[in-house]
DNA sequence: TTGCAACTACGAAGGCTTTCGTAGCATCTT
DNA sequence: AAGATGCTACGAAAGCCTTCGTAGTTGCAA
């Protein structure tokens, strides 16, 4: 009954949730440890800490605590974190326009061959799917 | 001198912006009544007042205090701000891909034909530039 | 002129996020 | 066995954002 949906992750969490999402379940010490690289300064360790404890009540990880050094794992998968984080970002600054945040993020940006090669192969397929799918669609959220 | 750079801003404020770029100047009055009606609640018009002083603490807005209702306008460009907004979540969320931004932005989601070609003819006006105003290059990212 | 309505300024509370110090406990080493 | 090391739990502080109540002032109307 009550499938508590998982909470948008704050700022720290989210850089915690890339870890994870890269390299696999890690204990604390490892995630300090990678936290501390990415950033200039050095992490607390029992801020790193603090932060996991806090995202394991939201739902955002789960741990492992047979050993001592718990090891914790993301709960929550990289596209749907991303893509709700999208929802409301696009809803806020863009007033809920995705079109105006791809023109946006293609147009003041360099934007190689290579990648703009990558969005019309998925222009396609999208639209491919549109004009397949309009028979069959079944689609609930 | 020091062109202090405008500070991002917060979400409350993104909204406040939001009513000055659509409707121009505006009296705390008239941002406060659009803004009730955007959200389901009203809103208090102190919280409103409040929020417009530290806007204009930071630079976000402009005012005009010759009548006794003072007139708000907005002090960033409506693109600038987006860019900047952009920039910060590209780089929190996809690790600063804004590629990998577009796809899910395209692919989760449902895309008009209509857009689907306003999209097709950006890209097509950056290729142009790609090779037009760079007729030696080799890039490199 | 007196009183009401509208406006600005300001302080403060509540909530959330991030950070860190400390305490307590288990484990390992010598 | 005893001490050092490392780990978890927890409390608390600081900063930021949002919201609101209150006080003080100005303008208008009766």
């Amino acid at each position: 009954m009550s499938k508590a949906p998982p909470p948008k992750p704050t700022d720290s969490e989210l850089e915690i949730l890339h870890v994870l999402w890269q390299h696999g379940p890690a204990t604390v010490r490892a995630i300090n440890d990678n936290l501390s690289q990415r950033r200039q300064a050095e992490v607390g360790y029992t801020t790193t800490l603090k932060i996991l404890q806090l995202m394991l009540d939201k739902g955002l990880v789960r741990r492992d605590d047979a050993d001592r050094s718990h090891v914790y794992r993301a709960a929550v998968r990289e596209q749907e974190t991303q893509g709700l984080l999208l929802d409301k970002f696009v809803d806020a600054t863009f007033g809920g326009s995705a079109l105006k945040l791809v023109m946006q993020a293609l147009g003041s940006r360099q934007t190689s061959a290579d990648e703009l090669a990558q969005i019309r192969r998925l222009l396609n397929d999208i639209e491919i799917q549109n004009s397949t799918s309009t028979a069959d669609d079944d689609d609930n959220a």
